[in-house]
This record gives structure tokens, sequence and C-alpha cells, in this order.
DNA sequence: TTGTAAGCGTTATCAG
DNA sequence: CTGATAACGCTTACAA
């Protein structure tokens, strides 16, 4: 039915290898016999089946995009955004995406050879097996937050430091309580972030309480909006917070208009990353910014070289953050 | 290097073909030879290589999710939401999923005999040639939104109906002048929307003044609020609107802040389609609620009936909306 | 410069 | 029930 590439041969008076051989640009094919087949590629319209050139290359053109838990993820911008930087990333190559939410999806695709090469998502530590990962021999390049103990390189944003400025920003509005709202200290990423809390405390000579920090028990903000309240509530003294992500910072905001607390007015609230849509948010969020678009292009660009060979020196490439200052932060009420 | 099914054969003293019947569960071996070349499978953990048996079998065991204008499509939760409807319904199946943002990426993955379906989200009419469509000759499923004269399965929402039921929400709460903030008329729902909002203004006994329609000129909400702003501004009788999808929503909050109107007392909102976030954000959006993960999946289930040769009986399927009253509504002020 | 033919890893059609 | 063997569509030595 399909036409392939033998049917071009015939066309065109040639054997199948000269077609091949203008197919991938190769030399050795005679300039007019080159503008001959070409012509009748055109007319015929023809396209090399990806399949059969993968499996004489022993390579597929596609690389894998695998999201852990993704049920929820999607529609975190924080994994939506650095995926949109990813899938620009794939314009400039010849790679196909192919994407994977669930352990199932994932486990076929990455033992199939299916792929060339993939970017995993942070997954949580506990999540995939780096055993595993390993096994499976092929280059990876983890993205938006570092697996402990990885041998793969990992492209991320600076959040211990997001976080610094982050308190820093509020202490210099004026406030002196500051608390944290984190995610699962089963994330590296929460880990770290807190890490960044403590030190900076330290920095400014506030005194560090675990009092003062939140952890959400799941990632999905929306189910943790009621704790966070009861959280606020019970912590009336604290009149800003930094969060380790916008998404927990949208919840909190919702968690404060639960218990009669005003942002900025009672309370200032500051997040992480600072995705698009926190900008439009009413007020809008004030946030440490990050490229979400930049890190999944180098990302993909990282998996590019890996995939042809090249060694990669910069093993863990971190992208620094800024603090943006909007309408979520403002000095403290009883100052 | 990796293993294949020769290798197995001999392990288990067999040849390929019965090795190939085992791994498809066909029958035409014994009991027994079975189980031995099963436990050689296991002990080699052999995986059959996909692109090889696509060849074999002529199909490729993956379909292609299409999204036009890709750039900040993933951002807009409308469809993150039912791309997460769509990547649950793949669970449930063999296949794996490949994405495509740009019309690079699109030909690439249409035209190479990559994929046995696709799933095109909805497309501004003028995007993508229907005739080159066609002319692929590949199962096709429409999500998202109708598209005009085609010949391909869709899966919607009522959007017309989803506006009529906002208005009404609107009128029931006392507004008499009601406006409308809708997309781009070169795509389908914007026009079906206008239609839903006209309709009702008349069946209400409502004037219908294009005055109060406010049609942004790109799909991107975060550009058009300045915009939006001044048209809220030059409108100071309308004390609702409705939008045609809840990005837009919050795009209207953020202008009427602009204005320093404040939502519902000086301005009452409604969206459409009632995305994850509506529900998030402070105050929470009164939307129009339909099953958006539903039709991700109901989607997925019709084209996998489509690559199995069964006739689709219904070729517009219509998910029924139903507005929730959150906190962006309220009766109008002088009322 | 060109063509022949041997793979690539499966499936599927035959015979036995 | 089992095993050769011819496809599948393409790349790539190796010859000519």
């Amino acid at each position: 039915m399909t036409i392939n590439i033998k049917d071009v041969a015939i066309k065109a008076g040639v054997s199948i290898a000269s077609v091949s051989r203008v197919l991938s640009g190769k030399p050795g094919v005679g300039t007019e016999t080159a503008e001959r087949i070409r012509k009748v590629i055109e007319e015929l319209d023809y396209r090399p089946n990806l399949g059969a050139r993968g499996l004489a290359k022993r390579t597929t053109g596609n690389i894998a995009v695998v999201i852990p838990r993704g049920s929820f993820i999607l529609n975190n911008p924080f994994f939506s955004t650095i995926l949109e930087g990813i899938a620009k990333g794939f314009d400039q190559t010849n790679y196909n995406m192919m994407m994977s939410f669930t352990s199932l999806q994932q486990k076929r695709l990455l033992e199939t050879q299916a792929v060339d090469g993939v970017i995993l998502f942070s997954p949580r530590n506990e999540e995939l097996s780096l055993e595993w990962l390993k096994g499976i021999g092929l280059p990876i390049v983890v993205v938006g937050s570092y697996l402990e103990d990885s041998p793969f390189p990992c492209v991320r944003p600076d959040d211990e430091d997001g976080i610094r400025q982050a308190v820093t920003a509020l202490y210099q509005l004026g406030h002196r309580n500051i608390g944290i709202i984190n995610g699962p200290m089963s994330s590296m990423h929460s880990v770290r972030c807190l890490n960044g809390y403590k030190s900076t405390l330290l920095e400014l000579g506030l005194d560090y309480s675990s009092e003062n920090v939140f952890e959400i028990d799941e990632f999905d903000a929306f189910k943790a909006t009621k704790t966070m309240a009861a959280f606020l509530k019970d912590h009336r003294k604290i009149t800003g917070v930094v969060c380790s992500s916008d998404y927990l910072a949208i919840g909190v905001i919702k968690a404060a208009a639960m218990i009669g607390l005003s942002v900025p007015e009672d309370l200032s609230v500051v997040g992480a990353d600072d995705v698009p849509i926190s900008d439009f948010i009413t007020p809008s969020l004030s946030s440490v910014h990050v490229d979400l678009l930049g890190i999944g292009k180098r990302a993909t660009s990282i998996l590019m070289d890996m995939i042809q060979g090249k060694q990669i020196r910069k093993r863990d490439v971190v992208f620094k953050m800024e603090y943006i200052n909007r309408a979520t932060t403002d000095v403290p009420k009883n100052s």
C-alpha cells in the first residue's frame, strides 16, 4: 500500500542502495542520478519507514520523556513548563518524543529498545530503582531535581539559593517570623529547600524552629490546603512564608483565605520557580524566577550529546534563580 | 549486545518460531515446551524489539497525540487535563504515546509510518489541512473541539450549553448586563460559545449587543489582559461576564483588578470547563464543569476501536456540562 | 559511481 | 506440535 524505497528505486531506474544514499545524504552517487532520485522521491511523496530504518541502524530515532507519578503532575505548571522547553529543544532535532506517565508505560518504553535515550523527571527517591535505571543502559538525563547518588547528568534550578533569596526578601521587608511550606522529604528538592531555609535563617540571625516548617504529606497541594490552613491557624506569629513551589504557594493563599487571613496584609507569601500562571493570578505571586524553559531545552541538548557519544563534563547543571517581587508580599502588619 | 529471540530459541533448544508463538500467546506449542520457553525468557530477561515486531506486523504499537500551536498550550490546564485523561486511557492498552507540538514534528510523526493512529487536539480551522489529514490515511480522533466538516470522530464538551448555563446562572443572580469574553473566531469553540451566549440572551429576554462581546485576538490570555482591562473600563454597565474558558476567566479577574474592580463585588465572572486549578485559586472560580479526564479517556478508547477496525457509530461525542457556583459570582452591586 | 546482498529482530506461512 | 524460511523496509559493507 504505502510506497517504499524499492518503488523509488524502480521508478528512478537505480538500485535501492543509491536511493538510500541520497536519503541519508551520503556520498557516492552521481550528481545527476541523485537529482533524478530526488525528483522521484518528490513525485512519489516517499517517506522512509522509521521502524525499518531503526532496525537496520540499531537506533530508534526517538527518546522517552518519563514522568513518574504521572497522574496529577501534568497540571503542575512547573512540569508542564519544563516539558514545553523539552519539546522546543526537540524541534531542533530529528528525534520524536515518547511520553510515559505510569510505571507500566515506563517499563514498556525503556525495556523494549523503543528509545535511544531518556529524559527523566525528578522521581522521588523511593520510586525508581537506580539499579534498574542503570541496568537498561540508555543515556539518561534527570531534569527538575537532583537524583541522589545518581550517575546521570542533571539539570535543575538552584532551589537552595532560591529559598535563600525568598527568605531574605521577606526579611528585608521586615519579617522576622518566617515559615516554610515544603514538599515531602522523600524528594531531594524538599530537602534542599529546607536546608536553604535553615541556613538563611542562621545567616540572618533568626532562630530556626521546626515549629515553623510545614511539610505536606503528599505532593498534591490541592488536598493539602485544609491541613495548611490548620497549620497557619496554629502559628499566627508567622507573618510570611516561603514555599518550595508556586503551586504550594497558591495553596497557601487559599488556606489563608479559609481562616480569614488576607494576603499580603496578614500574610506574605513567596513561591518558587515562577511558573507562568503566577504572574497571572490575582494577586500576582511573588516568586523566585528560574528559566524553566531553558532547563528543558538544556536537558534535551545534553541528552543529544550523550546519544552522540560526547563526553559530558558538567554533570550537574544548575540554573540560577532570582527573586521577583509581586503582589503577595508586603511589610508585616505590626511593623 | 541485547538479547534477541534467537538467543532465547537456542537456549531453550527450540526454533524461533516457537518462541514467537508463546510470545504472542498463539496456539500451536506444547504445554511443556511453552513452559520451558517461558522460563528461558524469564531467565534471560528477554524483551522483544518493538521496532522489528512493527516491521513484521506492519503496525507500530504507538499512537500520536498532536497538539497544534504547541508552545503555550501545555500550560493551559484545559489541555493538560485532557492529556492526563488520554494518558490514563493508554494505561489500559499496550500502546505507547508519542507527542508532537510543532508542525515539523507532526509531519515527521504522521508521515513516516511511526504511529497507528492519532489523537488530534482541536486545531484552529486554518492550521491543519483537512486534505492532508485525510491523506495520511490514519485513524484520527479529534478532541476538545469540533473540527468543521471533518470526517473524524470528535469528543468534546457541550460548550454551547455550558455558556447557556453560565449566562443563566448570572441572570438568576440578578445580572441583566452580561458580557462575554471569547476566544478568536477562528476556533469553532469560540463560535459555538458566542452562539450559546446569543441564544440564551434571547431566551431570557435580554438584548444582544455586540458591544458586550470581547474577542481576544490571540489565544494567549496572558497577553490579553491589558486589552481586556480596557474593554471592562469602557463597559462599566456590565456586571457579569461569562468566558469561553477558565483560563480567560483568570485573565478577566486580573484585568478587573487592574482597573480597580473587585470580583465578585463589582464584577461576577464565570469560567468554562472547570479545570482543576479553578477551585484552587482565590477566590475560587465559578465555572461550568465538564469531565475533562473523561473526555481524554473516551478519545483514546474510540481511537482503539478505530484501530481495531470497529465501526464507530457515534461520531460526535458530547460531554454534558454543569454549572458550579463558587466565589467569583454574586448578586450585582446595585440590586 | 553503482549494484548486490547480507543483515537488523520479528512474524507468519508453509511443510513436515 | 514444531521448524524452516520468506517477508517487512532499510542500511551498509563489499564487489563490480
